[in-house]
DNA sequence: CATATATTTGCAAATAATTTGCATTTATAA
DNA sequence: TTATAAATGCAAATTATTTGCAAATATATG
């Protein structure tokens, strides 16, 4: 990445636009914070990373980039939205502590395997766009109290 | 069932005894319309049709039977979670449409094995209680829009 | 079967999450 | 460079969820 041609600028630029929108600053910033991080996070989250834009333009943001495939949605069951950045190797879901909200990944989630059956299971759906898959559970230190 | 023994309420009312709580009409009602229903009830499908049922006592039954694993919640992405019963045939997961929301059914999701595998994978959690799996895509209606 | 008591309910009101309307600003195509 | 469609930010609306408290109720116990 270099700061003065803007490689890693100019590809966000290009993420952005190929998904039919304009590449804003505040998309730019949004995109940067959402692939650098390291788990899914909620709108509250993103607002105190991303100062100055304003909450209305990142709920917007991010339901455009939900539409076009470029962030995932990810709930973890407490009523907040969470967003994640969906890049190639998004081949990873989320176990979550049901008491403090911890969170790690998991690999191995054959869905590609499930994605053909289910399209025979249910004949009035005509594709598949995503999927969700989290485990909740309990995490070491929740246990020993 | 029979409505004059009370064979079924008896029944779900040792549901929510043996959950810890006292089996009250709201929750029975509550209980008894989602082991009926097909699909899982937001909150507001759920307060239309137990109209006497203040939405509070929805809220907090609701809560209360999900920690316990009465029932199971669910998130369409649609910014309103759903509750399931969760019975001994929980077995099948849900594909919803981005667009319109309708669901059907699909069985196949084998969590079983990859539990185990998770657990081994993030040594921080001590157990696993629940998880989650939805598809999402497009139905045949919308498609054809 | 009566009743004491802890639990649960319903109402009102608070808080949190998300969306909408509109005037102003900005990216980009020409 | 500039016209213009798209995007932003602010205020306000709407929707979802939670909390506090007095009244009602399930149930254990006598």
């Amino acid at each position: 990445m270099n700061k003065r041609t803007g490689d890693k600028v100019s590809h966000d630029a290009d993420i952005i636009r190929l998904a039919g929108f304009r590449a804003t600053k505040p998309r730019l910033d949004l995109l940067s914070l959402l692939q650098k991080v390291k788990y899914p996070l909620s709108i509250n989250e993103l607002m105190g990373q991303l100062g100055t834009v304003d909450q209305v333009t990142i709920y917007r943001t991010l339901n455009a980039f939900k539409k076009t495939g470029i962030v995932n949605q990810i709930d973890f069951h407490d009523n907040a939205a969470r967003y994640e950045y969906k890049d190639a190797k998004h081949d990873h879901h989320h176990i979550i502590c049901i008491t403090c909200k911890k969170v790690e990944d998991f690999v191995g989630c054959d869905y590609k395997r499930l994605a053909g059956e289910v399209l025979k299971q249910t004949p009035r759906f005509a594709k598949i766009t995503g999927h969700s898959f989290e485990f909740f559970g309990v995490c070491n230190t929740c246990a020993d109290r």
